[in-house]
Parts: structure tokens; sequence; C-alpha cells
RNA sequence: GGUGAGGUGGAUGAGUGGCUGAAAUCAGCAGUUUGCUAAACUGCCGUAGGGGUUAAACUCUACCGCGGGUUCGAAUCCCGCCCUCACCGCCA
């Protein structure tokens, strides 16, 4: 959510940068203003008759003690008075609160002035790459075949547990994902980010405070006998750690990682696009999350940028950074880079990790704040990012990895999954 | 799921209708003392929103799990919800 305070100092450029993110609603932004400072009357106006009704229930205490009854009873009818007086006004203050309130949850967080214009994924500015594509042998085939021939994921009986979208993993293809989980967080642990398990249900105050409600309601799993929704990313119950936390400006950066299943209904999205492990309703992710002090968020964004193209590389995977534009990005992100890799054998570009900085656009609704030097307090940057999901990287390896003998494993691999060639 | 107890500031914990935004202790911060460390002493030490100020000072309001209610007045009484702990039941 963003702080009231960016909208009145600089309402002109927050409607600009708006635009940038096809936000079709401007004048939202001076409506807020506007609401605000009918907000901050009506304030006044309730505080200050609160402050005579406090000021004469006091006397009437002092006046019973006396056994003055009667002035006792005066007073009361001048709080009657100034209470029937102040009740409109409470209502109507508690009505334009609501308002600003429920309004500000509707504005998308700012783009930075790096984020390119743009409306589709072709305006995305691909940043760098690294890596190259395989060639593939003559007999090359996309991964779900190769899935069933070495026997490593039955999507037909996870359809049949379950439904479409939740994989079967077996014998080394649960192996591989094993390997790969245990890299991965190895990998974050080295770098200083501290290993959580977090729950994989979480209640709504958490999901609104990572900005899932309200803006993606019906892509989460909801278990409404509990209340509780299913985790699409580990970024919400992780980030959601320190929810009204106030931390000492030492104890920044935060530096978190955890494993769990993510969960996403994905509703209406169907095709070519969902076949084999492109898309799915859970799949397994690593994910980094950081709470950092706001002059140091862009530069830590570049070093996650750094950390998870590093996975990439020691995974011998061809891979693209891309800078999204301000239509491609997510509503609460202020800057994102998304990683892709190379599908050989789809011959396509998947999405393996998106890494974004959302300054305080969560910070402000978890109250994730530091004390500063001067003892002012201040809302923390988070920052978070996939490192790295499992199933596209899953996905590569098998299809830019086969050969006539099988498929090769990447070497850093090979302790934790115990052979090199499936 | 049942029964009982309880949820107060960073922590412990007092507080059953007005003098309590909240005792006391500990931790923390600043200072005095001290050869150093330790100890002792003094002061400060919640959050948010208004007003005010160049900035402060100052001042008002709200907050003692959350939401309602009673009352001139609620941390304190009443109702609902949530959570924690203990015991029982069930169970990986």
């Amino acid at each position: 959510m963003l702080q009231l305070a960016t909208l009145r100092m600089n309402p002109g450029e927050v409607k600009q940068r708006l635009a940038i993110k096809n936000f079709k609603d401007p004048a939202m932004v001076d409506l807020i203003i506007q609401l605000d400072e009918e907000r901050r009357k009506l304030s006044t106006s309730f505080d200050e008759t609160k402050a005579k009704i406090n000021a004469a229930s006091k006397e009437i205490g002092q006046f019973m003690s006396k056994g003055q009854k009667e002035e006792a009873d005066l007073r009361k009818k001048d709080v009657e008075a100034l209470k029937s007086a102040n009740h409109p006004i409470q209502e109507e203050l508690e009505a334009v609160e609501k308002q600003v309130h429920e309004l500000l949850l509707q504005l998308p967080n700012l783009p930075s002035p790096l984020v390119p214009p743009g409306k589709t994924p072709e305006e995305n500015q691909e940043i760098r790459s690294g890596g190259s594509k395989p060639e593939l042998h003559s007999g090359a085939v996309p991964h779900w075949d190769l899935a069933k021939k070495f026997d490593l994921i039955d999507f037909e009986l996870g359809n049949k547990i379950t439904g479409s979208g939740f994989p079967v993993y077996k014998g080394k293809g649960a192996r591989l994902q094993r390997a790969l989980v245990q890299y991965f967080l190895d990998y974050n642990t080295k770098a200083g980010y501290t290993e959580f398990m977090p729950p994989h249900l979480v209640n709504e105050a958490s999901a609104y405070g990572t900005g899932q409600l309200p803006d993606k309601e019906g892509q989460m799993y909801f278990v409404s006998e509990d209340h509780l929704y299913l985790i699409p990313t580990a970024e919400v119950p992780v980030t959601n750690i320190y929810r009204d936390v106030m931390l000492k400006e030492h104890e920044l950066p935060v530096k978190m990682t955890a494993y769990t299943p993510c969960f996403r209904r994905e509703a209406g999205s169907y095709g070519k696009d969902v076949r084999g492990l492109n898309r799915l309703h859970q799949f397994d992710k690593v994910e980094i999350v950081q709470l950092v002090h706001p002059d140091k968020s862009y530069e830590v964004l570049e070093e996650m940028v750094v950390h998870i193209e590093k996975i990439l590389q020691s995974l011998e995977l061809p891979y693209r950074i891309l800078r999204l534009c301000g239509g491609d990005m997510s509503f609460t992100s202020a800057l994102t880079y998304d990683f892709e890799v190379y599908s050989a054998a789809q011959e396509k570009w998947l999405e393996v990790s998106s890494v974004s900085n959302f300054e305080t656009y969560q910070s402000n609704r978890m109250k994730i704040r530091f004390k500063d030097e001067g003892g002012k307090s201040q809302f923390v940057h988070t920052l978070n990012g996939s490192a790295l999901a499992l199933p596209r990287i899953l996905a590569c390896l098998l299809e830019n990895f086969q050969n006539e003998n099988g498929i090769k494993i990447p070497v850093v691999l090979h302790s934790y999954f115990g052979s090199e060639m499936i």
C-alpha cells in the first residue's frame, strides 16, 4: 500500500508513474487526497469535542466525590449534548477513513524510474543473457516424453489422485526434485540467508500483508471451513514472520530462505502453455526474501539478481534476464526482473524466477518497521525472488541435457542426486 | 471436540469503575562516579493520528488480544469472537 504522504507531496508525479503501470483511474489520486483532507478536518473537530467530554466527565467524578449531586447532573446534561453533537461527526469520520483505506488498497505500487513503459511481455527489456542453447540429437523430445520414457513423472497418476496440474514425481524424478531443493537451500544459506520451514496455509491478515489480497483472491486455494489460504508462494508466510515487528537498524538486512510447495488455481489458463511441467497447480519452489534499509534496496535487488544468475550458471542452463515493463509487472512491485531459461526441445523460454523490490508497499501493509538513528520509525523495503522454481528448471534440465545415452546431470547436483546420468 | 485458567508496554508483572497511558522490577539509552571492568547513583525510555513549530517545545485524541455493549466516565462490568496454557478425549 502506498503511503499517503507520497500522494500528498507529489500527486502529479504519482499519477505519471501510475500511468507507466497502465493504471486506468488517475483521478483516484486526487480523490484520495481530497478525502484525506476531509478526514483530518473531521478528526480535529471530533477530537476537540471529545476533549471537552473527557474534561466534563472528570469534573463529574470530582463533584460526585464531594457529594455535589446537582452540579454533577448539570455536567451530565452538557456531556449528553456534546455527545449527540459529536455522533454524526464520528460516523462521517469513520466512513471517510474507511473509504480512504479502501481506495489506497486499490492503488498499485509505483514503478521505479527504471521500469520501461509498455503493455505486453514483448515490451520487457532484456538486460543480459548467458549460457548457450544446446544442440540436441535427432531423437530429442520434450520433457513430458522424457518423463514417461525414464519413468520420472506420472501426470496421469496425478490426474487420478487429485486432478490435472498435480503431477506425481517418481524414482529418479522425485530424487532429482529433492536434489534441487537441497542444492538451492544450501546455495542460499551459504550466501547468508537463514533457512525457514513456514506453514503452508496462511490466514487472511498474512495474505493481505504481502498483497495477494485483495488483488489475487481467485488465484489462491481457500479452505473455507477454517478460513485459511494455501500459499501461492513462500513469500507470504516468510515475509509475514516480521509483520508488526519493530526492528533495530543494526538488525537489517534480514535475509530468509524457504522451500515450500506452492499452490495456484491458475484460473483461466489452458492450452499448450500448460503441457507437462510448464504450468501446475502445485509446484515446489525455494524462495529468498530480504528486509532492508530503504537506502539499500536497489543495491540489494542487483545482488539478488546476480545471486540467482549464478545458480543458473552453475546448472549450465542458457538463460536471459528481463526487466519487466509497466504492463507486465505485478500489482505490488516497484521493479521486477524475470529470469527465463531456454527449454531446448520445446524451443521456448520459460520463466523460472522473478525478483522484485516492493519498497514500502508490503511493509506499510504489514507494519514492518525499524528505528533509525534519529529514533524515528521507518518502513523497511521488502524484496523477494525465486531461487528457484523447480518444475521448469527440471523441464529444461531434462530437455537440454538429453543425449543418445540418457540424460546428463549437471556437476553441481552429482553429490545431491547420487549419480551423473539418468 | 470437552472442561478449566488466562491474554496489560521490549520482558517479567501489579492494577475490579474516575487521581492509570498504565505501579514495580529487569533489559535498553544518556549522564555522574570510577585507573579499567564491574557496581552504585541520576535522568530518559510504547505506538499511531490531529493541532502546533523552520525544527523542537507544547497540546489533543485513540490504543491494556479483537469487535460490540453498559456508564457522565472502562484495562477494570456485560456479550460475541480469536488466541495461549493446563487437563481429558482423539491421533501422526
